[in-house]
RNA sequence: GCAGGUGUACCCGAGUGGUCAAAGGGGUCGGGCUCAAGUUCCGAUGUGUAGAACUUCGCAGGUUCGAAUCCUGCCUCCUGCACCA
């Protein structure tokens, strides 16, 4: 058959489309399964990582339909965002216009691809009826207190009168003016994330997620216990409120360190002589961006404060610094400083002459040292000054100490949180406005619900003149009526950070054209039950995205809009898809692809090739529109599924790619030339269909596991190879072909299905397999006969093409014929009664000599020493292997037991073997029913035949 | 520094006590079909040998009759987090 891929492709994606054969309803006959996939930011075209998710995920929405599930997979897209807004800044457009042209191309794609959504459930985040949700909902976490105002610090240029995202502050000066940016409090919204912080982490225990999202989930949240202490200060009514994980190391305290913000400093230097070089220390700090704070910090630096503060265990007076490590947002902001058992209060200390003071030894009893690097492992607590600590470790170290500090009322035992409150609000056009209201007289007032959605304006020019927010100077959306008073009122101008759109969505499509609510409480408790039973995305959003999902799923089930807490049942990162790319191994740089076989731009070297995550920058990226013009959707998702495994890391290879191509010609092939088979059937076919019973079962069980590769391998390649085999040996009966072909095209549908749909029609199908429902295939009880007789015959054919090559060297003349030798009966009887004395429980170490010497065969005196040997290799073996009792596969016992005639077997293929051994004649007979040719009677044993050449 | 992962033949990659010199794919080499090419088919691809033996799954030890697989230590590379108290 010529393939045409055009043709067979589109005809198919119509065929799909006009039969709306995956629109999907609730129907409980049916187990569920919700198939997803990360949503799309519509940036243009799909791309190849997009591909590969996508792939991904239709391959087991197509496998799960083929298991009677009642499948939800839809599509959509993440529409709002900041690129959008500059594309249209670009072109002097709207984003709106942007965006709707972007999906309308990345859709085209999708549907080029052959994925199979339900598209009558698809959205855009951006449009009014997907955003009024969000807004709704917003409303919702408002009056259940989980909204709160309150002021941050954000990056602001004073010359350009703006706030500036991360990205547009470049070595902390401003993108477009070159001002060095500032740190400025201004109100923002914020959802109090928080609340969940335990809920979160703890779940993770439960949850089937990578161990390596799992693992930066916790690091984000970071929750750590610890204490709480209060240090007086000297001479004022003020106290120093300390976090530390160590209260166990609280007697080795020397001075108390503040981070350069901190509120209490100013008040401690105010007017003294220490209030200069504090103001240094602080504006230094405070010019820095986060970003710098956290990475470019080198030098440990700090100054005194002139006060002191007490150790309100040991009563020590010690003095206050401030130092610049000391980091404002964590814990409180400041801290017990313990040079003898942590490094950097070392290093601070020994820069700036502190007394050094440990009190943690390695070993009960022993005296603490002072040692450089320090002990900051769990250690005995000694030289406390007070009575009753020393000798405590660890655990019950820390608990005696918050004991105490809590009996006293200095301290308690407290938890730290990494995780912060999601600041929401964003000063960007392109998002959700945020529904609230400021009216003089009433405050922050949220939009009523019937007034929703606040709506984006779409008379709004975009220009890279106009700086801010045009929201803002939009005098229609700015100005309203307050709603509780009627006076006049301003709009919110902030909109909403997008991964709030993304935070939902999937419970959005549950219910996705529902007029009046989010999503129907019933409606999604059906297709959420025990969460989403696939959910395939980059590990990029192992934190951001999941984790904002995961407090919204929580959220809005104690809102009583959804009964599960988490939203994800399984989840598959899929790997980075590689390139190769220019590569210098000198300065471990790799460089954009017109430097191929040229020199390295920084030290001249010549460049070799590395794969390398494809990407714009370097420019080995690998359009998928280009790919399914040359070989098809089908080619392109074999190739992806076949390449690695969901998680695990792609390279791109154009060779592959087109062996791939030749895969498929090949499956063409093979069901082409069988189209024309009538009624003859062989022995072979029983072989054939065996196979295929065993592989369907391998099958379904790689394919449950999201195991794709191994399930590609086995639909695609070896029941291919299983099929040429068969035509090799002869087969070509039209009704093992029928049997054989209904069940492998299914198979197929999963990784290739316009390919699968199409000879599905070939061979007669009613319905599409798009449709089709397959039941489990059962296997035979004589299948595991016929599949070892196979074996057996190829590892005959395996074994005698490695000694033939062998006999050659010690032939004078070509070898023409192959004469084998099976074993003797006494041999196969032996195998046989060890065989059936190991299922019962025979004592070979103990009994199996007297058991040989008591058969009838022992009597032939000449026989006694080939009758030990051969005993010895059935159940002791050598060496290397256990006794072939132990080693022997089900099926080779079987033949054994069941008297299988090997003679038989060979001469009845002798044509067959002769021609796979390039030799005249293969004969066969038992041991001493003729000439022992190279005394190859001997060596014969069951199932391994003495092969000879002549 | 902490955490998670990784290391297998020329390359990618499967393999979790003996049936393992180790699936599958790519590459390379040889052969069939063909005037030729090949969207084709067959075979070879650690050394070696009338089927032995030997060496090999990051390195070094250990457990075991037996280790790619289990244990201990070390190294490598990747990813994430980080003066986080």
């Amino acid at each position: 058959m010529e393939y045409d891929i055009q043709r067979i492709e589109s005809h198919w994606q119509k065929q799909w489309k006009e039969n709306k054969v995956f629109s999907v309803d609730i129907d409980h006959s049916k187990p569920k399964f919700y198939c997803l996939e990360m949503f799309p930011y519509p940036s243009g075209n799909m791309h190849m990582g997009h591909v590969r998710n996508y792939s991904i995920g239709d391959a087991m929405a197509r496998f799960q339909r083929l298991m009677g599930k009642n499948v939800l997979y839809p599509m959509g897209y993440d529409s709002f965002g900041m690129p959008a807004e500059n594309a249209a800044k670009k072109e002097g457009g709207h984003p709106h216009n942007v965006t709707e042209r972007n999906i309308a191309m990345i859709r085209t794609d999708q549907e080029r691809m052959g994925y199979s959504y339900d598209w009558s459930r698809t959205f855009a985040t951006s449009t009014p009826e997907y955003y009024r949700w969000n807004q709704e909902i917003f409303i919702k976490f408002y009056e259940a207190g989980l909204v709160e105002r309150r002021f941050a610090p954000v990056n602001w240029c004073n010359d350009c009168d703006t706030v500036l995202a991360n990205e547009q502050v470049k070595n902390n000066r401003c993108w477009r003016c070159g001002l060095e940016v500032v740190q400025k409090d201004m109100a923002q919204w914020f959802l109090r994330m928080t609340e969940y912080a335990d809920e979160l982490l703890d779940d993770l225990d439960h949850i089937d997620f990578p161990e390596n999202v799992k693992a930066m989930q916790r690091n984000w949240i970071g929750r750590s216990h610890g204490a709480h202490i209060d240090f007086p200060i000297v001479g004022d009514d003020s106290v120093i409120g300390a976090f530390t994980t160590r209260p166990d190391t609280i007697f080795g305290v020397t001075f108390v360190t503040l981070s350069p913000e901190h509120p209490l400093c100013e008040l401690l230097v105010a007017g003294s002589e220490y209030e200069a070089g504090w103001r240094d220390l602080r504006d230094e700090c405070s010019k820095m961006s986060e970003f710098e704070r956290i990475n470019m910090l080198k030098e440990k630096k700090g100054v005194p404060l002139g006060r002191f503060a007490v150790n309100p265990l040991s009563g020590e007076k010690v003095p206050i610094y401030a130092g610049n490590f000391v980091v404002a947002s964590y814990g409180t902001g400041a801290v017990m400083a313990v040079p003898g058992h942590d490094q950097r209060d070392y290093d601070f200390a020994k820069k700036y002459g502190l007394p050094i003071k440990p009190v943690l030894s390695r070993i009960d009893g022993e005296e603490a040292i002072e040692e450089n690097p320090v002990l900051d492992s769990l250690g005995y607590m000694t030289n406390s000054s007070r009575e009753g600590f020393d000798g405590l470790f660890g655990d019950d170290a820390k608990a005696a100490v918050i004991e105490i500090l809590e009996s006293e009322g200095a301290g308690h035992g407290t938890v730290q949180y990494r995780l912060k409150d999601w600041l929401l609000s964003r000063q960007r056009f392109w998002g959700t406005p945020i529904p609230m209201l400021h009216c003089d007289n009433c405050g922050v007032v949220p939009v009523p619900s019937q007034n929703l959605p606040v709506e984006l304006p779409l008379d709004v020019k975009f220009s890279w003149g106009e700086s801010g927010n045009p929201l803002a100077s939009n005098d229609n959306f700015l100005f309203t009526d307050c709603p509780k008073c009627g006076g006049p009122a301003r709009r919110e101008t902030d909109t909403m950070d997008t991964f709030y759109d993304s935070s939902w969505y999937f419970l959005r499509y549950g219910d996705s054209n529902n007029k009046s609510t989010p999503f129907d409480r019933e409606v999604i408790d059906y297709w959420m039950e025990g969460g989403i039973d696939l959910y395939i995305g980059g590990i990029e959003h192992a934190v951001m995205h999941l984790l904002y999902a995961r407090f919204f799923t929580k959220a809005t089930r104690d809102l009583g809009m959804n009964t599960v807490g988490e939203p994800f049942g399984q989840l598959v990162c899929q790997g980075m898809l590689n390139a190769p790319a220019p590569f210098c191994i000198e300065c471990n740089t790799e460089y954009h692809i017109d430097n191929f076989d040229g020199e390295c731009p920084s030290c001249s070297k010549a460049l070799g090739t590395r794969q390398a995550k494809m990407s714009k920058s370097l420019g080995n990226t690998v359009s998928p529109g280009v790919m399914v013009d040359r070989y098809g959707a089908d080619t392109v998702r074999l190739f992806i599924l076949f390449g690695a495994n969901p998680e695990a890391g792609m390279d791109w290879s154009d060779n592959a790619i087109v062996s791939n191509a030749r895969q498929m010609q090949s499956l063409i092939e093979a069901f082409e030339s069988s189209q024309n088979f009538s009624n003859s059937p062989n022995q072979i076919d029983d072989w054939v269909l065996a196979r295929m019973r065993l592989n369907h079962s391998k099958w379904k069980i790689a394919m449950e596991n999201v195991s794709l590769r191994e399930g590609v391998m086995i639909s695609h390649f070896d029941m291919l190879s299983d099929w040429q085999w068969y035509r090799r040996r002869g087969g070509s009966d039209a009704n093992t072909r029928n049997i054989f072909f209904t069940n492998w095209i299914p198979m197929l549908a999963p990784a290739t299905p316009h390919i699968a749909e199409e000879f599905w029609s070939k061979i007669g199908g009613q319905e599409m397999v798009s449709e089709l429902i397959i039941r489990d295939v059962a296997t035979f009880d004589d299948d595991i006969t016929h599949l070892s007789k196979e074996t057996y015959l190829r590892n005959l054919i395996d074994s005698s093409r490695n000694i033939k090559g062998l006999a050659q060297r010690h032939s004078e003349t070509p070898i023409s014929s192959c004469i084998i030798q099976t074993a003797p009966d006494w041999k196969n009887a032996l195998a046989s009664s060890a065989i059936s004395l190991k299922s019962t429980d025979f004592d070979f170490k103990k009994n199996g000599q007297d058991y040989v010497k008591s058969l009838d065969i022992f009597s032939m005196t000449e026989l006694r020493g080939e009758i030990f040997q051969t005993w010895q290799s059935l159940i002791l073996g050598n060496k290397k292997n256990r006794g072939k009792i132990y080693t022997w596969s089900e099926g080779e016992k079987s033949l054994i037991s069941s008297k299988f005639d090997e003679t038989e077997l060979i001469n009845n293929n002798a044509e067959f073997i002769a021609k796979a051994l390039s030799v005249d004649s293969v004969t066969s007979y038992k041991v001493g029913d003729g000439d022992d040719i190279a005394g190859k009677a001997r060596v014969s044993s069951p199932l391994d035949p003495g092969i000879s050449f002549l």
